[in-house]
DNA sequence: GCCAACGTTGGC
DNA sequence: GCCAACGTTGGC
């Protein structure tokens, strides 16, 4: 089981409209690396959603559903999607300036590799936010 | 609104 | 294959 971080903006889909629409298709990625990244996922990976732009924030935990398949819609058919299934928001969400000031966090590719938007996470990463959003 | 950090494109 | 120019992301 791996860990991984999704950003999106709010404006554009958030946490609240996932949470609505139970689960949805996690298209539109145009990064080669972010597409790799979605490529290496596997059905019941835990997922962290974190806001860009509006609420710069780790908002909820979803899971990977669906693993890769073509982008439907898309003539291109190196673009994938994937499918993610909503499971919790966090009690508490997890802010980014509390990221950066969170040593064990330093290393995290939210920081490292600002423009990135579907990365990998360690596990020491992704339960240290869980037990960040429960305090 | 600015700009740093990247990624992409295209001329050579 | 190099690199300048340009485009995009996202924090500030």
């Amino acid at each position: 089981m791996n860990y991984w971080l999704m950003k999106t903006e709010p404006t554009a889909y958030s946490w609240d409209q996932l949470l609505r629409d139970r689960k949805t298709n996690w298209d539109g990625v145009r990064n080669y690396q972010a597409r790799n990244n979605m490529k290496a996922m596997e059905k019941g990976d835990g997922v962290l959603i974190y806001h860009s732009i509006v609420g710069k924030e780790v908002v909820g935990l979803a899971e990977v559903s669906r693993t890769y398949f073509p982008e439907p819609n898309c003539d291109n058919p190196q673009w994938v999607a994937v499918e993610i299934s909503a499971k919790s928001s966090l009690k508490k969400t997890v802010k980014l300036d509390d990221i950066k000031s969170n040593p064990i966090l330093i290393e995290i590719a939210l920081l490292k590799q600002s423009r990135l938007s579907v990365m990998p996470i360690t596990h020491e990463e992704y339960e240290e936010i869980i037990r960040m959003s429960e305090n």
